[in-house]
DNA sequence: CCCCACTATTGAACAGTGTTCAATTACTTT
DNA sequence: AAAGTAATTGAACACTGTTCAATAGTGGGG
């Protein structure tokens, strides 16, 4: 009498569907994760989930946070490990970029990664504006980059992506030094 | 006897189906791009425009590189106006960076951006494969920032939030500052 | 014990989505 | 005019997020 289809009736808080949520965007992407699915795997009818949350969005923006939890947690003290951090956290979740992003958008000193980068960058010889300006720079730089390398582990395991042999890693890498490596040198330039 | 909703009965070509999807998209965003909408525009049923295209991806696929093409046109000769000239390009056709990053993701090569920051990076003093990874995270940056940059004004115009007075300008060029800085002081450290 | 109130869930519907395909029309070419 | 092909329709399939009246479950007061 072992569960079936992940069965242990656990009273539908909404801890619960966060939590499931989250295994099904961990397991198979954001394309999979929808309402009807959600409340399929929770053994419950679709419109129940709506008593305990707003709204698709809103989940999506409770799953941003957790999603980045590990990594404020214990955050590293230096911007490229913080950086190097970040994306692979966001590797372990397929697709957690696009939800980050989104959550970014709605409402950005929310977010996590910027609040840590930002705090890093308190500690720069930069003024209070720039260091701002640095860590949005950085966030859409991570964002943008994991975005890009999880469409496209998405696309492949879709069959429409024939599998390359770039390492996205070394491009990440790369272009994190270029902005680090510009933060170094005096930034006092342009102001445009 | 005036066009009552767009009446032009133009023969229902593949060009005008792009063209009236490109307008949908400039004016309503991609939200409002369904092949349902499409064909209503286009005074046709759905099933008709399955004849011309293969289907959506393929679409988004040719509208990604027809709002790049003005760029492509004559290209700025800096990296600092090309990316400033891309994002400007993006910033024409709302959820264009969406659009854009699907097609860089489908194939990285065949995406204008990147053919034309590679080629500017040609003349830099950088061996071939950094100058290829430097192109790729500038191509990420800037479809990372304006991905923000769009979302947020999507979002706005949904009265789903408040408008800030952020300037986003001003955080494109500073985080592109930090690249090019980067790239000017010599890149030569970790390989990772 | 019964009834009331409140919390929680169902079942059904609304208005959409991308895509396919047999049947039908429109247009050429013989 | 007849045959053949190019193009379009109409309907269906299997989905999507979200709402809401009706219903079930649960605890407290009389």
């Amino acid at each position: 009498m072992g569960n079936w289809e992940g069965w242990a009736k656990m009273a539908l808080t909404r801890e619960a569907i966060v939590e499931t949520a989250m295994g099904i965007l961990r397991d198979y992407g954001l394309a999979d994760l929808s309402m009807r699915r959600l409340a399929r795997d929770l053994g419950v009818q679709p419109g129940a989930l709506y008593w305990h949350v707003k709204n698709k969005q809103d989940l999506l923006t409770v799953l941003a946070g957790l999603i980045l939890k590990p990594v404020a947690i214990q955050a590293p003290d230096s911007l490229r490990e913080l950086a190097v951090r970040v994306r692979e956290t966001l590797l372990t979740v397929r697709d957690s970029a696009e939800v980050v992003a989104l959550a970014h958008a709605l409402d950005p000193r929310s977010t996590t990664p910027l609040q840590l980068f930002g705090a890093l960058l308190e500690g720069e010889k930069l003024p209070a504006d720039q260091a701002e300006w640095a860590a949005e720079a950085l966030v859409s730089y991570v964002l943008g980059s994991v975005t890009d390398e999880q469409t496209r582990a998405g696309l492949t395991s879709a069959g429409l992506l024939a599998t390359t042999e770039r390492d996205a890693g070394k491009i990440f890498n790369f272009g994190l030094d270029l902005m680090l490596n510009g933060l170094a040198t005096q930034p006092t330039q342009r102001a445009s």
